[in-house]
DNA sequence: CTATCTGCAAAGGTTTTGCGGGCTG
DNA sequence: CAGCCCGCAAAACCTTTGCAGATAG
């Protein structure tokens, strides 16, 4: 799976306007950071200064239903994307930078599997977020 | 800590007025459902039709300022609330109905606590949610 | 050529806030 | 009686959508 999102998308038969090229190539290069839409639209309009905050947001939305992209909501409320082309993984958000940082814990999906089954249920899907400081920063406790 | 809110509000040195007196009462008998606003107005305006959201809106947070609630936002985008006075736990949010289920697992925190030591990091906080169906959809409780 | 897409601006849903009058302590 | 609080309505914030013109395949 390296394709490109661009490959994905005609991959998939989306219609592939020159708005949606530039939305692909920005997703391509800066989906590690799970930016949200408005990173988005500002790297976007670098590149092409007419395509709207709309289109974007209508575009998210398409690759999200294609299976394309994944959407998170961390804490500051808004949508930020990534590509759904890796394993399922959870995150860990640095509060004093904000980086994002993927992690898999197969023992707690695990834990989670046997804790669910024994209160009769089957987990559709699920969201794990941890909120850390770096041990070495200046620490507030 | 089987103090009523009121009380602890009270504690607090807030300023009691009739609108945070309803608001408190009704969480009293309502926290367990993880209410949102909406459900805390509609059932705040049954016994008093004059208090505006704006207030509820305005209580609930202070009363999460003041560590008596704890704000959820779960996969619906809107904030939920429950007291603040049993220990740290998790959600599982019972799709078939809303439900929400709290539980409590020392092994996956121990291993969240691992694992985010590991990667250099001190857990802030975390949260959790398991969003699943029941396996025996007569479930009642 | 036509179904789909775009930009614009308006509207949607949730939450916050400015204002002037009202109430608690 | 001072200062905080309330109701109302407007606004803030993120996201979606109706419309009429533009464009991919």
């Amino acid at each position: 799976m390296t394709d490109t999102i661009l490959k994905k998308c005609e991959a998939k038969g989306l219609r592939m306007t020159g708005q949606r090229r530039v939305i692909a190539g920005v997703l391509e290069t800066a989906h590690r950071d799970h930016p949200d839409v408005e990173a988005l639209y500002a790297k976007v309009t670098e590149i092409d200064p007419r395509i709207s905050i709309a289109t974007v947001y209508r575009t998210v939305k398409l690759l999200e239903e294609s299976g394309i992209l994944i959407r998170n909501e961390f804490a500051d409320g808004r949508a930020r994307y990534e590509t759904a082309d890796r394993e399922h993984h959870d995150h860990l958000i640095d509060l004093s930078t904000g980086k994002v940082i993927e992690f898999c814990e197969p023992e707690i999906e695990a834990l989670q599997e046997k804790l669910v089954k024994k209160l009769g249920y089957k987990i559709r899907f699920h969201r794990l977020e941890i909120y850390a400081d770096p041990i070495d920063s200046n620490k507030t406790d």
